[in-house]
Formats: C-alpha cells, structure tokens, sequence
DNA sequence: ATGAAAGCGCTAACAT
DNA sequence: ATGTTAGCGCTTTCAT
C-alpha cells in the first residue's frame, strides 16, 4: 500500500499537519529537528504525496489542457499539432505543469466534449484550430477558467501568425519572380487563417493591379486532397497561371502531386508556395518555398500565458507571430512562354 | 462556482448519496421518479462530476501514463514516439481511457522522475524504449501498479517487433539482389532492439558463410547523426561492401547523407537498408528499403493490455509483433564492378 | 427507496 | 512549535 502523511504521523507521534508543513515548508513552521525526523523517515517509508488529494484540497491540478483540432482519428499525426504539442510539452516541463491531450472528441455528442473539459482535471486550456462555434470553447469561457486559442483569431485570447504580412511577402517574392498571373488554393474559410490569407492575396492583387480572374480561385480546405483536387481544376485553366500560392502546406504538396503527375512541371512550368513550414524540407519534391510560421514558440508562448493566468491572475492578451519566408526550390522565374 | 451533488441535494431535499446514485445507476437503487428529477435538475444546474474527487474515492483515474524514451528536450518531435503516441490515444480513446504523457524528466535526478509517476495521477503506464536499468520501471513495478514496456523486451511485459526475422528478411533480400560484402551499423546496443538486429545479422551472415570484416560492424546509436558519422567510416573501407543494413531509418538516412556527398550514390553503388519504417517514404532521395514494424498497432495492444489488467485483472503479457518488408529504390542489385 | 456517515489523502485555518 | 479540525466532492456501506 502507498504511504500517507498518516502513516508518518502515527510513526513519529505527531500530527498529520505537522508532517504535512515539514515536508513541504508548510504555512506553519516547523521547528528543524521535527522537520529533519519527518523527512528521513518520509523518505525511508517510500513516501509519496498523492496528487489527487491534493488537488481536491487546493483546487488547483498544476495541469493544462489542450484541445486540439477536431479529426476523428489520428489526431497525433498531423505535423501541425506535434510541433504546437512538442512547444507546449517544452514549455511546460520548464514550468513543472503537466499537459493532457483531450484527444477524445466525439462531435456527434459534443456535450460529451464539454463535460470532459470541466471536469475539474485542468486549471486552464489551449484550444488548437478550433472551429469558430466551438461549444467546448463556449463552456469553458462560461466556467471561467482561463483559456488561449491557438492558430485561429476568434473565440477568445488567440496565438496567431501575421497572415497578411505572409501573403505579401510571398506574393511579393512571385511578383519579383516576373509571375503575373498567380492563381491562390485557399485554406478552409471557416478558419480564421484561411479567410485572412484569401482576403490579404486579393488586397495584394488589387493593390498590384494584378487580375483575378474568379476561376484561379480555388476553394481548399487545408488538407493534401483539396490540393489535389484542385490540381485539376487548375490543370483546366487557360491561360495557365504561373505560379500559385496556397493557403498552406499540405495544400500546395497535393497540388504539386497533381501536376507532377500530369506532366507539369514545378517550378519550370508553375512555381508554387506553401504556407506554415511545418514539413521537413525533404517532403517534396523540389522542396517547398513557404511562409514558415513559429509554431512551437507560439505554442509554448500561448501555455506559458495561460499558466501565468493561473499562476498570477495575469491577464491573457492575443499575439500575432511574424512568420519567416523560407525560399527552397518550388519557385522560379516565370516560363519563357509567360512573358507576353 | 461549479455545482456540486450538494447543491442538487440541497435544492431537491435530498441526501447526497441519492443524487450521487440516481445520477450513475450506483450501488443502491433510486425510484425512476427521483432519477428523472435529479437528472433533469443536474442538467438545469450544469452539474459536471468532479473526477478528482471521484478519483480520490475511488483510487482510481481512468489514466494511463506514457514515460516517453529519455531525451533532453523536444520529446515529441521524434517520429517514433509520435506513431506510437498516436496508436495509444487513438486506442485510449475507444476504452474511455485518459492519457498523461510525462515528458519531463530530469534524469539527473532520476528520483524526481519516480516521484512523479507514483502520486497516483496513473492506473498504469506505458514505458516507450526505456533504458535497461530505468530507474522509474524498477519503482513503478515495485509498486505494483501495472505497466508495459514497449519496443525494447527488457524491464518487463514487452511488446516488441521480432527483429530477428526482419532482419533476416532484410538481408536475403540483399543476398538475392548479388550482395555479399554487407555491412552493418548497429543501433545504440545497450537498447535490446540494437542488439537482437546485430546479433541477428551476424547470425545470418554465418549461417550464409559471408565475411565479416571487424571494419564492417559499425557501432552507431539510433540516431542520424551516427549514422553520418559512421558514412566517413565506411567510405574508408577498401573494398567498399556493396550494401549497408542500418539498424534503424535515421542511421540509413544519415548514411545515405554522407554517402551522396561524397559522391557516393544510392543505390547505384551502394544499397542501404533501414529498419523501423517511421518515417514517410519522401523523406530521403531515394526513398527508403525497410523493414517496417506496426508500432501504432503495438503501442494500441500495449494500452490495451494496461487497461485490461486494470479493469479485469488480466495478466499482461509479452507480444513479438512481425515487421513488413517495404522495397523501396535504396536497394538494387549490386554493382558491376562489385562482381568478382 | 432514501438518509446518514465514514473515509479517500491532503491542506489550511484555528487552537493550544 | 505542534495539535485539532473542518473541509475539498465524491463513493459506498450501513441504517432506517
């Protein structure tokens, strides 16, 4: 059987609270003899203090939540969520609190989700990616508990990359590139991210007084399929745009699937960049130019800022991270037959 | 303030124990008229249990902790924990299962380590490629809470891939494709997967009267960097064996590095063969020949088994699962001028 | 069928 | 400086 503070007590012929404040410099002092006895003999009887006892006693579990993006399966296998996990893991291990993945979404009962949630194991929350009516987000503002919103500007105190200066720099990098006519996969609308770097493409093209034509604008969903997808919508397109910038990484690896596949060439015949820089370099071929924006360091800073919420009642305040223009080997100057 | 069965008592008149049972169908009967109140009262209030104090009664969390492989820093990055993670949550799940992933340890001080995992936050644990003589296993074992070790058979209960079969797969393979100068660079070999892989491909090597030039036992660590390392090695071998079997992905992937910058290619004059299969096949030109163990489905059977012997008493038992052999193009057959 | 009460192991205010 | 005690919110045995 596991020690308790008890155990020592009845052994020494002291009080539990006594030992309690001995071991762990209590709010009453102790005097150095006791405190010494107490510690030894806690030490020899293999003593460890039970965590969940002392949640219940103090409120307060020395744990974070995080809620990651809704997905039925496989949760753990998208390369955007180990990189914001592997920042929030870092982040918290320097901050001695633990982490607990809510996996376990069910969005056919989403009331299950919430209940999980306030259950009383967490001290605060990280939702990642969340939808923009996220009833899990809606109950834990209710409840009061602390809580930031990673990659996505609505719902609440949110971690964010600076989409708009994204675009334009990449759109910038086409543009110098001689590329004119830039066709643009966008990312899921519903997402914060999407909608952001669909409207700053058509503010740079309007500023550019560059046209856009409704059909080089492709509707995606941030997954390798709609790229895919839209490799043959794309393919149809005539004149052929030179270059395309997708909405994020995936995207723009299934679109170059597509067109390798048909015979297009990248980035001879079509330049293309991505956006997020969350896959290694070697993921394709040619590697990826994109917009590579610091997950693990927004990830770890949105943890950090809930457990000072926690910690210091600390306010919560949104940040906006700028991203970095990675230039690997997707991109060129235009086609000879480009240039009118 | 989060509601409490109090609260529901007081408001209904009733005792607390009615309302704890009349919500959870629990050890003592309520009338169907009691029940329908106090559900639909909990429900009015926003009543969620709190798990830890249900925790603290019960001795029980519904949580199985995770004791990743021991490294600095950036724990989840590595593809390996990251399929087997991802076999546990999806299979923790579907059992209604929690789980705790306990990254941060300090193996300076390895006694913190234990401490962490016995203050009764986890009804089991899994341990991931642990170290012989881990220290948190030997307390977690004498503390009698159960546990599984998974990818490595010493410790306890393993689940573990039979890698002597796969590399013995491996290398027909190579013999078959004309090789017959094979050399190996081992994994870290005080892991038992580094030394069942060596200790199988000397097997082989005998039992196929092929020479094992002491030159041609690289030791290498599992790891990238060693793997390069073990390239500048290799590359001073004269004559070059024609084909390298690596212990695991990275080693093969490090050596095709060193390989190709020093002008060496793959598979045209030299084959390379990995062991794991973690990572996708885009992650090196040429992509990867390796035997590839099933670690999601190990790492779900792992969870499985903690959990069955949590709620049922089941024993857990060892379990050797077989790898799949994957050709990919870092294998052909050999050189012309390696044909004596 | 329902209520009372003990206890899970700990914290912390209050007493001595 | 140390002991006593009342919780934290729940489960569960024992009364009624």
């Amino acid at each position: 059987m596991a020690k308790t503070l008890k155990d020592i007590a009845e052994k020494l012929n002291l009080s539990i609270s006594t030992v309690s404040c001995a071991l762990k410099d209590g709010p009453k002092v102790v005097s150095p003899a006791v405190r010494k006895r107490v510690r030894k003999t806690a030490l020899e009887m293999g003593y460890r203090p039970n965590r969940i006892a002392r949640s219940l006693a103090t409120g307060r579990t020395r744990t974070v939540g995080v809620v990651p993006m809704y997905v039925d399966e496989d949760t753990l296998l998208h390369p955007y969520l180990q990189l914001a996990l592997n920042g929030i893991f870092n982040a918290a291990n320097k901050l001695k609190q633990d982490v607990l993945v809510y996996t376990a979404q069910d969005h056919n009962r989403p009331e299950t989700v919430t209940d999980d949630l306030l259950d009383s194991r967490s001290d605060g929350f990280i939702f990642i990616s969340p939808r923009a009516d996220s009833l899990a987000i809606k109950s834990v503002a209710e409840s009061g508990l602390p809580y930031a919103v990673l990659f996505e500007t609505s719902g609440g105190q949110s971690f964010t990359v600076d989409s708009r200066a994204g675009v334009f720099r990449a759109l910038e990098h086409l543009v110098e590139l001689g590329h004119r006519r830039i066709a643009h996969i966008t990312g899921d609308l519903t997402l914060s991210d999407g909608r952001l770097r669909r409207d700053a493409f058509l503010e740079f093209m309007e500023e550019h007084r560059l046209p856009v034509p409704a059909v080089t604008l492709i509707e995606g969903n941030f997954t390798r399929e709609s790229g895919y997808l839209a490799g043959a919508v794309f393919l149809k397109l005539c004149p052929m745009p030179t270059a395309v910038f997708c909405s994020n990484d995936d995207i723009a690896l299934g679109l170059m699937d597509a067109l390798t596949r048909s015979g297009v060439r990248c980035p001879e015949d079509v330049s293309i960049v991505g956006f997020d820089g969350v896959l290694p370099p070697g993921s394709s071929v040619p590697p990826l130019t994109t917009m590579r924006q610091p997950a693990q360091l927004m990830a770890a800073e949105a943890l950090r800022s809930v457990v000072k919420n926690i910690e210091a009642g600390i306010e919560i305040e949104s940040r906006v991270f700028q991203p970095e223009f990675i230039v690997r080997g997707s991109t060129a100057s235009i086609p000879l037959e480009g240039i009118v």
